[in-house]
DNA sequence: TTTTAAACGCAATACAGTTGCGTTAAACAA
DNA sequence: TTGTTTAACGCAACTGTATTGCGTTTAAAA
């Protein structure tokens, strides 16, 4: 069993052909990913209803999570290896590039402690940098 | 002059009669807002065309800033006093709270510094944070 | 007061994402 | 391996947010 099979069955999903596709994009990537970007790399006949389907199921599962885009569109990132269904990490820092718009999702990078304020109580934290990227200075 | 026309002048904006009423809107609320809040605070004869440009015009000359919300809808907050069309602050604290979906702007929340990363140039930070507001406890 | 250009407001449109439902194909049992 | 079950697929239709075009109105300058 591939790599990618391995995962779909960890967290017991259904090996289809199209999940196998889908996920292999996202651990071949160092991008976050579009439902466009996706279209574009997989072939233009698969169903967007498809996509979005599958991208809710590997969300739902931890295998995925969603990235806030600039121009307010869904992106998606593969988790890090320690995510799991029961113990999720809701930590994540983003990049998205002015110039060239691909964001990257900072695997290593350490989340800055934050002050509490009274009265809310703070369960997930997400930093999003904007800036320019290597290719892009 | 009231305080609301005498913002629209110093961003040399006309005062109509629709954004006197919408920058009246924000300066009284401490949450953000979404169109459909707008929508129902304005009232709803008001055409959502002349709200979402208002709203566009606004966010240009730095007088609002637009938020990421939890469901990819934009929300929309003053922008601290400091924030003029040349010299924007681009660092923002956003809560958004789990149950009531509302959304916080963080004014005096200090962010933490970041590490830099090579090759990468960051030009505004900002930091979303989720969990429950004192509401919802 | 007249002029003019920006803002308004209505209709039509674009586009991301969702729902319903019949069809296909994984997974499991015999 | 074959048959059965049920999840996933894929097409059409739809929803909701946001945008564009264009004639009309109104704020501001002459």
């Amino acid at each position: 069993m591939s790599v990618t099979e391995e995962l779909l069955s960890n967290y017991g999903l259904r090996k289809t052909t199209f999940r196998k596709k889908l996920l292999k994009l996202f651990q071949d990537s160092d991008e976050t990913l579009t439902v466009e970007n996706i279209k574009d790399k997989i072939g233009r006949n698969n169903d967007k209803v498809t996509i979005y389907r599958a991208l809710s199921t590997f969300e739902e599962s931890g295998i995925i999570h969603q990235v806030p885009d600039k121009n307010n569109l869904s992106r998606y990132a593969l988790c890090k290896s320690e995510c799991s269904p029961s113990n999720h990490s809701h930590q994540h820092a983003h990049f998205i590039c002015d110039y060239c718009d691909n964001t990257v999702c900072f695997e290593e990078f350490e989340l800055p402690k934050v002050k509490k304020i009274k009265g809310y109580k703070f369960k997930k934290l997400e930093l999003i940098i904007q800036g320019s990227c290597p290719k892009c200075v």
